[in-house]
DNA sequence: ACAAGTAGGTACAATTTGGTACCCTATAGA
DNA sequence: TCTATAGGGTACCAAATTGTACCTACTTGT
């Protein structure tokens, strides 16, 4: 991820720097439906690797843009979902989404 | 940036992919309202270095989101402009601006 | 004569990010 | 007993990104 800039001047750089990195649009995206365990997301986004799975999701949880729930369970259980705020990223992300697509489509 | 991956099989993705890295958004930002010159832009992005700026906008050009303009004088005169493609993306960078004051606001 | 403004280029170093391999706990199931 | 699963942690390494310092050419202004 880009190196967070505690006094980014600039709002555009501030968000960019939130959701900037490999996998964080991606787990926003897949958490817009609602909860998911670990193991689901692992699944879900493909290529991730455990370790940078959870280094994303807790920097997404450090910026609060998700939430997760461990429950002290054996074996352990863990969720993830969107925040308040991280719930308002995504009709932005669905918007890069469809510009994506169409863009794939055109190449 | 992030690495291009051609086979970027999820439009979110392939979308941040283009967009990701420390300097493409506030730049794409800031052509919004038009053409501006090299020197301008470095003006504007704040931190920028010259090797970043020349290295940054050569990448958007290649992913087609802006169009260089370089007029054969001395000195020398390059514009550069959003394209059709990049005007596409202002309303998402727009929306992200407005997260991220609120955000900022809030802290 | 010399500096400043143009728009960069290049070599190298530092930083940041991501990947590999291996480790942990505890339980259920074969 | 051995394996799989859950959700990680950690050390080390490789790759990608960004930064520093210095260089170019040409013209106008002092």
């Amino acid at each position: 991820m880009i190196k967070k800039n505690k006094t980014a001047y600039c709002p555009v750089d501030y968000a960019f720097q939130r959701i900037g990195g490999k996998y964080k649009g991606r787990i926003l995206w897949y958490l817009k439906d609602g909860i998911m365990r670990y193991g689901e997301l692992k699944r879900i986004v493909e290529g991730i690797t455990p370790k940078m799975l959870t280094q994303t999701v807790r920097e997404l949880e450090e910026d609060k843009l998700i939430i997760r729930k461990v429950y002290k369970e054996v074996p352990p259980r863990v969720e993830y979902r969107l925040s308040e705020t991280g719930k308002e990223l995504i009709p932005f992300i669905d918007q890069m989404r469809i510009w994506g697509e169409r863009q794939m489509a055109m190449e």
